[in-house]
DNA sequence: ATATTTGCAAACGCTTTGCACAGAA
DNA sequence: TTCTGTGCAAAGCGTTTGCAAATAT
């Protein structure tokens, strides 16, 4: 797997050690496709019998987000939610307030805008985040 | 003040009692300029006597959210912060990463652009939030 | 009089951390 | 052998809530 891969090599580079704990959580991440929390992951470990504490899920979350393996952001109740990085280009989320489905839509025209109107503020841009919460199609 | 005003006009329409809790921290809020959290909040509220419990700011914040008498967005550290509700259009959001200034500004072109990929996907847009966090001009 | 509101402190939910033991290098 | 990693349970942190007393209507 080439997650794993990068995981090794980012351990490698720090000095930190491979363990079995590692691995089996990032196979579980990189076998859940979209957006998952810490619990969801926790429970999952759970249910598949793999010995993982939430001590280890958590401290395993911090560390794939050090390495780039997924990224993290936070959601409106506050709570933490992630996915897998891909190399793909940004993208932004509409949010369905009813079923909680998160859809996903990069446009370079608001990437463009963006950069023009940070440029008129005199402002370095580093990252951003668009999310657009509405009702999806399928629940209209 | 017009904010008092509302207040009590939402107070009164819900059966809500007009008390002087209330009434000091809408006025503090309203003295306040720019974004606040509710610990920020509470610390001023201290520091000019008013006497109001961290039950009581938290708890007014909730109802003057439901008041639409300000807004709250979770940032990416996951707390709550607030701002006076203006009547002007929706803004956005740039974020200093060093200082922490967040610098407001509007923009059309990506508003009607969102309304087009909304379209696209079916998606009925009910609200958006737009923050991009990087370095401003005095911090460069 | 009767409902809502307050302050306090305890509870909450998610996340992080101290510690002693286990395990990789 | 010497660090790092793990699991557990406790602590942290911002926020919410149960309760009895206070207060607005």
């Amino acid at each position: 797997m080439d997650l794993k891969l990068k995981l090794h090599e980012y351990l490698a580079s720090k000095g930190y050690k491979k363990t079995k704990e590692r691995d089996l959580i990032l196979r579980l991440i990189s076998s859940t496709k979209g957006h998952f929390d810490a619990e969801k992951l926790y429970a999952n470990a759970m249910r598949m019998n793999i010995p993982a504490s939430r001590a280890s899920i958590y401290r395993s979350l911090v560390l794939f987000k050090q390495a780039g393996i997924i990224n993290e952001s936070i959601r409106q109740d506050g709570k933490a939610v992630y996915e897998v990085s891909t190399g793909r280009a940004h993208h932004d989320h509409l949010i369905c307030v009813k079923c909680g489905k998160i859809e996903e839509f990069s446009d370079n025209v608001i990437e463009k805008h963006q950069e023009q109107i940070c440029g008129k503020y005199g402002f370095l841009i580093q990252e951003h985040r668009l999310e657009i919460k509405g009702i999806c199609k399928n629940c209209r």
